[in-house]
DNA sequence: ACATTCGCATGATGATCATCATGCGAGTTG
DNA sequence: CAACTCGCATGATGATCATCATGCGAATGT
């Protein structure tokens, strides 16, 4: 038997297991908060209950964390998507569009799209990273697709994928100018009038 | 007379300026290629000529040459409206769409879109660099507005709006998300989805 | 109970920077 | 041309971090 396959259990392993929970889940949400360089290893120990030594027993350095984190803030994907699968099929785009263009997601960024919170810093990020992306964006676009592809008579594929990106190029480009500005009203206005313009895209 | 307004000239305070715009310049681009993290003044310093203990006659600090650098990232925008206003209205749009999203501008951020570079960063910036943000979009929105709204028979000032937002969100989302992928095929899938989303958009 | 393991805390270490202090030499002024 | 100005270079300084080294004490296994 592989000896690499030893799984301890135990109190003490399971306490571990509970740290790096809390470690991941403070990542996540810094990291869709301020950016990987917003925060440092120690921040995020101290959020998670622990001092900054106890990090490496953990992961191996800061890039794994962020990957890892960023992969976590995708945990929720099914029930976020959950509510739109419930709608009639004409009204799952309106109601997507809806759940993500709006204040509350654009401000409490900890709980929302990892995707509008990161895409600009991994773009330098390290392959890790990177590839963490792609597959993110390669599931999260199945599952769109999965949700919208079958729609009404259900399109040709080419045109569902085009319409499941364009999707989402315009929500996660308008949620990073709507945080990016400084200006509420301009913000407010960005976001209404991008869920207006997804609306109005043809079947 | 007000003893502020002295500009003073002459050789000496020219090759100040010609630093001056060599500092920005090069800070234009590496903000873009690499986000107001990914360079220190020293290295922007250094691509402009320079050393690093002449900055602070330039500049108050990093924050402020971030925020001049972006502005100053957008003085092609004329130029580059310029091409679309050449074409006959009902082109104006799928030629601002292959402008944008293409895999030059994807590569050569350097010489790209700042929103699409920025976005994220300024999301945490200053006061003053997020207010940044807020003009150059709120210029660009006029701009667009001003070259799309007289399309056909114009359409009412609201779905104006929307169409040149959704545009721009469309465009920023996109590359956004083809720069942070690693896969070059799905990079692409996302440019050219993005397009023909961006094309189907009715009047 | 004893020896061992291991999660976590404390306390370096070294690197990277932003920013400041000083000095020289070319330009400018009278 | 002498006194002065000022752009730029060199060389600190201090802060912030990522990462490592060490040690304690609780959990484990014999």
């Amino acid at each position: 038997m592989n000896a690499k396959e030893h799984k301890p259990s135990g109190k003490r392993a399971e306490s571990k297991d509970e740290s790096r929970q809390r470690i991941l889940a403070a990542a996540a949400d810094m990291l869709r908060e301020e950016g990987g360089g917003g925060f440092s290893v120690a921040d995020v120990m101290a959020r998670a209950g622990l001092t900054h030594g106890a990090f490496y027993s953990h992961f191996p350095d800061k890039d794994a964390l962020i990957e890892a984190a960023f992969r976590a803030a995708f945990n929720y994907r099914e029930s976020w998507l959950a509510a739109a699968e419930s709608a009639p099929a004409h009204e799952r785009v309106p109601r997507l569009l809806k759940g993500y263009l709006n204040a509350k997601h654009r401000d409490r960024p900890a709980a929302g799209c990892a995707f509008a919170a990161c895409a600009q810093e991994f773009a330098h990020g390290t392959a890790d990273q990177r590839r963490a992306f792609a597959d993110e964006i390669e599931t999260t676009l199945n599952r769109l697709t999965a949700l919208l592809g079958d729609k009404d008579g259900n399109a040709d594929a080419a045109s569902c994928e085009s319409e499941v990106i364009g999707l989402l190029s315009l929500c996660v480009g308008a949620m990073s100018l709507a945080r990016a500005v400084d200006d509420p009203a301009l913000s407010n206005r960005i976001l209404e009038a991008a869920l207006t313009y997804g609306r109005q895209q043809p079947a």
